[in-house]
DNA sequence: ACAATAACTTACTTTATGTAAGTAAGTATA
DNA sequence: TATACTTACTTACATAAAGTAAGTTATTGT
């Protein structure tokens, strides 16, 4: 009986649930933030944000855009690919908001 | 700009998060499971299977009924709460279908 | 020149997961 | 009667992932 689930299935499940993935994804589904930005209102550390945001776009469901400013800006945001998980984003909260306490 | 993300949320997204939480709770989609079979579908040592059932136990999105046959059978099935988690699931399907290689 | 900020990276510690063997209860087999 | 087998776990130990804190590079403000 092994491995019955569908290979793309389980692979958008492996994205998920890298921790902090998801919360990351939420976040820039609110516009392009950056490094900081992210770092703080998601909680994640600096070390685990950096690895996950290159995966993500290895992934092309981020992308990466440096605005030679000064000082300088890098803003990350969501690819078409990262859009459209917005409707599974807004399943999961109003699965939240229905089951569980606040 | 500390913890702009709905507890709610995070608090569902913690628990999909969590390594197999989430091809776990699909499996048990199909219907009512045992142990062994899950561990084997969905390819998770018993070790972490043990563990991620009795977390979801305590969530009340998992039952666990004994069946006092010969040789005993416990299964595991999804209660209200773990059954409305489908919408969720059949979006992140979409997703799959739309966005990954096969 | 000195402190500050953004965006990381590196080194080190703690936690989570994988692997494999072991346990308990009951059944079937030799 | 003793041995082996099955399910559903648990335990001990090794490896991988994540947290913490300090360091790096580039540039700006004082």
């Amino acid at each position: 009986m092994d491995k019955s689930i569908c290979p793309r299935f389980e692979k958008a499940m492996g994205l998920l649930s890298q921790r902090w993935t998801g919360l990351i994804l939420y976040q820039l589904l609110s516009g392009p933030q950056r490094f900081c930005t992210i770092e703080s209102s998601v909680g994640v550390s600096g070390r685990v944000l950096s690895e996950r945001l290159k995966d993500l776009e290895n992934e092309a469901i981020v992308k990466r855009e440096v605005y030679p400013e000064t000082p300088v800006r890098i803003e990350y945001s969501l690819t078409d690919k990262g859009l459209a998980l917005e409707p599974l984003m807004k399943e999961i909260e109003k699965w939240s908001q229905n089951w569980l306490e606040a």
